[in-house]
DNA sequence: GTTCTAACA
DNA sequence: TGTTAGAA
């Protein structure tokens, strides 16, 4: 049995993964509404989780620490490619940002936890949430 | 005793 | 998100 087939293994109930993550068992089942995590099921419908799910929420805990919505955490593990190179050029003091640029600029912040002149971390959540939908 | 779904003084 | 009710 390799690696990978271990690690995604369902082994624990909720009440493991409660605790392993410190979260609430209402925001991992909510979590789980959001497709932020899939585990399994078994016996009486009750929820299996693998070393992955665990990891996953651990990221998801820190996204919505950021101040992040579901509809960021859900662009953020789509597209999990953390650090990027460094091919992105930040605008000086833009007062009009491309959604493109805007877009950039919001994925290094969030994957980086660092600002940038002119651009507030606070202002995050809002833009955020003009791209990937209200909720 | 633990987990599930659904719902809200 | 918390919390609770009723069932499994």
């Amino acid at each position: 049995m390799d690696d990978a087939t271990r690690r995604n293994l369902a082994l624990f109930p909720i009440g493991i993964v409660q605790r392993l993550t410190d979260l609430t068992a209402r925001q991992i089942r909510y979590y789980e509404q959001n497709e932020l995590i899939h585990p399994e099921r078994t016996d009486g419908n009750q929820r299996l989780f693998s070393f992955n799910d665990v990891e996953r929420l651990l990221e998801i805990k820190s996204l919505i620490d950021k101040g992040l919505n579901i509809a960021g955490i859900k662009a953020m593990i789509h597209k999990n490619e953390p650090g990027h190179t460094g091919a992105i050029q930040r605008p000086e003091v833009t007062p009009e940002l491309t959604d493109s640029q805007l877009h950039e600029l919001l994925m290094r912040e969030i994957s980086e936890g660092q600002d940038y002149p002119g651009v507030r971390t606070s202002m995050i959540q809002g833009e955020l949430s003009r791209f990937f939908h209200k909720s």
